[in-house]
RNA sequence: GUGCCCAUGGUGUAAUGGUUAACACUAGAGUUUGUGGAACUCUCAAUUCGGGUUCAACUCCCGAUGGGCACCCCA
């Protein structure tokens, strides 16, 4: 008894930890749809892929993302290994994929240079509706150029696949909080503009004062939000260059009819973007809760050089949170087409037929049709049933009749019509009814 | 990190503080070695954990853990 009992308290800690779950099933086939299509829609518009590690040089992260964020302060997963390096699980995919341009002298291949990658990443978050502690990003970027029409190009491709996913009635917030130049003057500025209302300010906004002002702006405290009123923007002070870089970025999106709106406290949590930085929000994302974030990204001329590059390395970048995309009730379910689902049940009968009902499967196989079996069970009743519960198209069944003549029963089960084919012929037969 | 709500088999639900915790679905075995969503029989399987109140706790109280939601932040 008390045997069973300290079994059960083992078997309940072997659960999945807190924030981080099996994806299987229709999510799963939900999931790798949209990666298709998303990876689909990036090869039209130049993008190659690219995997980088799961795990990287903790300072990869601290030094690219910036310490005074919370993703760093408090949300990144880091990990000592027996060697003693130092290495933590990405919360994002941006500063290893700079940190793979630079590791590889991308800067000598022809420029820009444009990747997609895709996978999870991970935070120490509390999780909640869309928000996971491992969760899976998409994201689209364009290394080597500080041209305006990059930004335009990772946006308009980014909002593609927001579409191509089912997203109606886009709109994505944006702003431009400008390069070295102007943004160290406008921080000033901010900085003293706060410091005249510092008794005013809630205790974690005079605590942002010091670490990371610009995140001031879009606090979420009523306080702050009165003093944010009065504020000086950040539009407003960008010197020329970094004034006309944004307009261009606004008549581009204008040209391919992309709804914008200039939000002016949008500053994003991580600390390397510069000038142009963007947001978009789920527009109709039903009665629930408030509309999560399903994507956002800017530009990092200068995550580059923070992490080693001689040269500045100007970039822009689109993330979208493919878990927020694919659990929204507007999801277009993508089938996927690498992984299918069965097309084929095989059901065999008596012994003969078993004997030999691997290599008809076999001969599947190798036409890449996949299928589903019940090798297991033996009568004819049941596995029928199986196979009407899984809904799959078409049976195959294969008896001892069959095995002796080296035929099989294939079974249309919406209308239950079946022939019986040679297996020699079963190829060419199930191409037709493909 | 803060606040609110929740916690019974794999799933969904039941059980005025009082029998052996019930029912349905699912799963497995069988009736059944040749044609379907079936029926029948049997089987596996639960009160999250730890304290307390009580003669008696799934039920009441406290705590922990887990989950959901919101804030914060973000994808």
């Amino acid at each position: 008894m008390n045997n069973t009992k300290k079994t059960k308290t083992a078997i309940k800690d072997m659960t999945s930890p807190k924030g981080m779950r099996d994806i299987m099933n229709e999510e799963y086939y939900n999931f790798q749809g949209f990666f298709e299509k998303a990876q689909e829609v990036c090869i039209y518009y130049g993008f190659k892929p690219i995997e980088t590690p799961v795990l990287e040089n903790e300072e990869i992260f601290t030094t690219g993302i910036g310490e005074g964020t919370d993703i760093i302060d408090k949300e990144i997963y880091t990990l000592k290994t027996k060697g003693g390096d130092h290495l933590a699980l990405r919360p994002e995919h941006t500063a290893p994929l700079m940190r793979a341009y630079i590791e590889h002298g991308m800067q000598n291949m022809p420029q820009p240079v444009m990747f997609y990658q895709y996978g999870s990443s991970f935070r120490h978050d509390k999780p909640q509706r869309g928000r996971y502690r491992q969760f899976y990003q998409f994201d689209l970027d364009i290394l080597g150029s500080e041209k305006s029409i990059m930004d335009a190009l990772v946006i308009k491709a980014g909002m593609s696949i927001l579409e191509e996913a089912g997203a109606e009635n886009l709109s994505i917030d944006i702003n431009s909080i400008g390069d070295k130049e102007c943004r160290n003057g406008y921080i000033k500025e901010l900085t003293n503009y706060y410091k005249k209302h510092l008794n005013q300010l809630p205790a974690i906004d005079r605590e942002r004062l010091k670490t990371n002002p610009l995140r001031i702006l879009d606090s979420k405290e009523e306080k702050t939000k009165e003093i944010n009123e009065h504020a000086p923007d950040a539009v407003s002070f960008l010197c020329p260059s970094c004034k006309k870089h944004f307009k261009e970025v606004l008549e581009y999106l204008e040209e391919m009819g992309i709804q914008y709106n200039i939000n002016k406290n949008l500053v994003r949590g991580l600390s390397y973007y510069t000038r142009t930085v963007f947001e978009v929000i789920e527009q109709n994302g039903s009665e629930d809760g408030t509309p999560l974030t399903i994507a956002g990204g800017g530009r990092y001329d200068y995550l580059g050089k923070q992490l080693g590059s001689k040269k500045d390395v100007p970039a822009v970048g689109f993330s979208i949170g493919v878990d927020r995309i694919v659990s929204a009730p507007w999801y277009k379910k993508l089938a996927p087409r690498i992984i299918k689902k069965p097309k084929i049940y095989f059901i065999q009968l008596g012994g003969e037929a078993k004997l030999k009902s691997l290599n008809v499967i076999e001969i599947l196989r190798k036409a890449h049709i996949p299928m589903a079996q019940s090798l297991s069970k033996d009568n004819l009743g049941s596995q029928l049933a199986i196979a009407e519960k899984l809904q799959v198209p078409y049976a195959l069944i294969f008896g001892q009749k069959e095995a002796l003549e080296n035929s099989v029963i294939v079974r249309n089960m919406s209308n239950r019509s079946q022939d019986t084919v040679k297996l020699t012929k079963l190829l060419e037969y199930l191409k037709e009814i493909k």
